[in-house]
DNA sequence: ATGAGATTGAGAATCATACTCAATAAACTG
DNA sequence: CAGTTTATTGAGTATGATTCTCAATCTCAT
């Protein structure tokens, strides 16, 4: 199975490195902040491994599996506590599991930190992909959904829409 | 967590019992002979083993898992061999796993048996309940579809919205 | 009927995830 | 700041779902 590609997080992409490393590091530390906040007002501690759990996902490119997250931060948070500290932070909202592939869980950041989108899910390689898409398109899907859900006396709090098909890897 | 509550099937109510029987059995048979039908496209041979799960799935109200299967069918058919006979039927197309909740899978028949359908999921419960919506909705979400995987450069094969909420029982 | 190849049963093996408990760190109290 | 309480961590073990192994059995084409 081929290893996650690289793509784009979602957010502006600024236009100079040194812009870029601004807005990054901005954008980091705000993060952080959020991320703090939410747990403190859950009265839970923003401990070192929980710490490097966020981080690690923020600079992620995509879903991780808990060994992947293993693998990125090394062997200074043992694989217990990492499942611990996902399972908090997936209490506190910080963090959603994405159930796609077979058997493993993978995380990415809520969308209040990561940006609402949609999953792009190669069947071939099992590869999960973000995208964004523009406002009239959300727009409609968030019509549809409402739509629907009322018609089944469903209250939609979330959706997404999961596209299965070939990557442009594997087409 | 509550059990999968009763829903109706993607497919047409019958008004009258008898007819209700002659429908269900015609249904069944056709969807017997359909199954078989592309197995043996496949070369695969339709067993035992795989016909009592697939009859076991035909009658299920919503996605079971293997466990689940297990029990619906008894002691005649051991895990390992369900195990290899879903990963068999699921190779075929004939069913489809669901990677909804934590660590197991469940599977229900591929839509070609069973009809297309997006997916409530209740946050509360966990159950996950079928929807067909009308034509007019469908095709707005497969304009949706296309125009998202063009502009991402993916071949889309399938889609699936899943929507989050609460359940009508849950709310 | 017969031989080649597919399938099954029963059990053991593997893999992801959860739990246990003693040691440690953080927050709180005065 | 020292002492106390409570949450968290590490390391290891346990669990539960899924997969593998291999001998026995069944199927299909001859």
């Amino acid at each position: 199975m081929r290893q996650v590609p690289p793509h784009l997080p979602p957010r502006a992409r600024p236009s100079t490195p040194l812009q870029a490393e601004l807005n990054v590091e901005g954008h980091a530390r705000q993060l952080e902040r959020q991320v703090e906040q939410r747990l403190r007002d859950n009265d839970i501690r923003y401990t070192r491994g929980r710490r490097v759990v966020v981080e690690s996902l923020a600079e992620s490119d995509g879903p991780r599996s808990a060994a992947e997250l293993s693998g990125d931060i090394g062997p200074s948070v043992p694989l217990s506590s990492l499942y611990r500290s996902l399972a908090v932070l997936e209490q506190a909202g910080v963090v959603i599991p994405h159930h796609g592939a077979r058997t493993i869980t993978r995380y990415e950041l809520a969308e209040w930190l990561s940006g609402h989108h949609h999953h792009l899910v190669c069947s071939n390689c099992g590869f999960v992909e973000d995208v964004e898409i523009p406002e009239s398109q959300e727009d409609q899907v968030r019509k549809l959904v409402e739509d629907i859900s009322a018609a089944a006396a469903f209250s939609p709090n979330g959706h997404a829409l999961e596209i299965e098909g070939l990557c442009s890897q594997c087409t």
